[in-house]
RNA sequence: GCCCCCAUCGUCUAGAGGCCUAGGACGCCACCCUUUCAAGGUGGAGAUCAGGGGUUCGAAUCCCCUUGGGGGUACCA
């Protein structure tokens, strides 16, 4: 079956982990059947949306590497697809002509009822504990009623006709769904007074016009189909399926917000996480494989998804478990790869001021193999080894003496460490070479080898957690370690 | 308020009547490895399958009720 499935977002904010979602299954979906993946964005909340947020969402969807069939070009202009164009702003006409239908056809009217009125009505039935809706008032104008409000010089909204019935649908993740139509909170309106189209009107119109198949999207909008339902029918479309996703929820189940959690998928990839967590992490969220398979590759996922096993509960958002899956996909990057996605945030680090170089590629690449193993996100490279980066490492005098050492006793260690690591130095410096003759003066001190490690870690990186000592003092390099070492003498002395 | 949806360890989930004294993963704890930190390995704690009724020889799985949670209810999307 040649679905086509849409993703549809507003340029209202920065690209939403939950529309990154949404998009994801969408896409998914597409692959998996090799269907058409549609991209339109919703821009008729003229006031809110920015070019700038919808150059967000499409790079932030192409950095995830989902790529639309169908769909604007880039931000700001150029589309491809057959059903051009594909931002609602600039396919006005055909909401005008859909609203006509519905004019003519008298299965919509114009409504002169100004907000205040509206909000009165909206008072009243609270205050009589009823729910919202809309009372009707302009339903049954005549023509020559609406036209001596015209003349007034009134603008009417168009308002949408109900009717009467129960609408039903057989929703793809939720089942039968049914409702009935009296709980729609009345006839709604489709079209502004100033004449723009809202969304319940067009997501219709364009559905239809892109012949969208199947609609996956999110369940807060499980409750508004039916209003979607009636407009594809007064129009004489096709009714599409739906598909409503589970919401992605924060901590506390109630649908994740910015307030309350993360969102910007801009947010994410500042701090390190790669695509291939995100892509994974997010899939997860609301569908699973069936197995216990759970690290996936975006074509793992496309081959093994199945529309039918996506949940119907809601998905708290762990951002641990992101984490940790986030080290798993920085753990099976090719080293190129991993050198090319960690030098933005190597410079990041530099442009904060808190590394004084930018290391060469073939430097980063001999820290890889200690390094890979150690970063649950690309940000943290700066925490884990930027004490490379530095000329000096500012070295607290009490985190240098190890905990079974004295003062003196460190200085002795660090003295003698000092001796056999410019003498191994005078040959090769290699971690190999560094930690025989390192164990052996401890041996011979009666020393514990690890406090003597610790002594001399604290002394030349300032921290007492890094990756492994000999790596370390070889990445450094064998004049900055004995300087650092001296320096920490100095400190120690209370220099 | 009204309408709709949902309900398995703290979290993500496996489970589509007997394979379940409920499995995996994250997190947590312990141990192993080990110079610290990670990674990795092993093991552990953690769910009377929200509660109550049915149906059935048999229910986490089917039905009903209750409870809890969420979503919707705009001239936002």
């Amino acid at each position: 079956m040649m679905d086509r499935v849409r993703i549809a977002p507003s340029p209202t904010g920065p690209l939403h982990i939950g529309t990154a979602r949404t998009a994801l299954f969408n896409f998914l979906h597409a692959r998996h059947v090799e269907g058409t993946f549609v991209l339109r964005l919703e821009d008729t909340d003229v006031a809110r949306s920015t070019l700038a947020f919808e150059k967000d969402i499409l790079e932030g969807l192409h950095w995830l590497g989902m790529d639309w069939d169908e769909g604007p070009e880039v931000a700001g202009d150029g589309s491809r697809g057959p059903y051009a164009p594909y931002r609602q702003m600039q396919r006005l006409p055909s909401y005008a002509a859909a609203a006509e239908l519905l004019l003519a056809a008298d299965q919509a009217y114009p409504c002169f009822c100004t907000s205040e009125e509206l909000a009165a009505d909206r008072q009243a039935q609270e205050a009589a504990k009823l729910p919202p809706k809309y009372v009707g008032r302009c339903a049954g104008l005549t023509s020559e009623e609406r036209a001596a409000f015209v003349a007034e010089g009134r603008r009417g909204a168009l308002r949408f006709r109900v009717g009467e019935g129960v609408v039903a649908f057989d929703d793809l993740v939720r089942g039968h769904v049914e409702i009935d139509v009296s709980n729609l909170g009345g006839d709604f309106v489709i079209v502004r007074s100033d004449g723009t189209p809202l969304y319940h009107f067009t997501v219709v119109v364009d559905d239809a016009a892109m012949q969208i198949t199947k609609v996956i999207r999110g369940e807060d909008h499980l409750s508004n189909t039916p209003k979607h339902i009636l407009l594809f029918r007064a129009l004489g479309y096709q009714v599409p399926e739906f598909a409503h996703l589970p919401l992605i929820l924060n901590a506390d189940r109630s649908k994740m917000s910015k307030r309350k959690s993360q969102t910007a998928l801009d947010d994410y990839i500042a701090q390190g996480f790669i695509r291939e967590a995100l892509v994974n992490y997010l899939a997860l969220l609301g569908w699973s494989s069936g197995n216990e398979d759970e690290v996936l590759s975006i074509d793992e996922i496309i081959a093994r998804f199945d529309i039918n096993a996506i949940h119907k509960g809601g998905a708290v958002f762990d951002r641990e478990r992101l984490e940790w899956l986030n080290g798993q996909w920085i753990r099976r990057l090719e080293p190129d790869e991993l050198i090319d996605r960690l030098r933005p945030f190597v410079a990041a680090e530099l442009a904060a001021g808190r590394i004084e170089r930018m290391p060469s590629d073939e430097e980063l690449r001999s820290l890889l193999p200690v390094v890979q193993e150690r970063l649950p996100t690309l940000g943290a490279i700066g925490d884990l080894v930027g004490f490379l980066w530095v000329e000096d490492v500012a070295v607290e005098p009490a985190m240098l003496v190890p905990k079974r050492w004295d003062v003196e006793t460190t200085r002795a260690g660090l003295a003698a460490a000092r001796e056999l690591i410019a003498h191994a130095g005078a040959v090769s410096f290699e971690a190999d070479e560094l930690e025989p003759p390192l164990r052996a003066l401890a041996e011979a001190r009666g020393w514990k080898a690890g406090d003597l490690f610790m002594a001399i870690r604290v002394a030349v990186t300032g921290r007492t957690a890094t990756p492994p000592l000999f790596d370390t003092l070889v990445a450094l390099g064998h004049e900055r370690a004995l300087a650092r070492i001296d320096r920490a003498v100095e400190v120690l002395d209370g220099g």
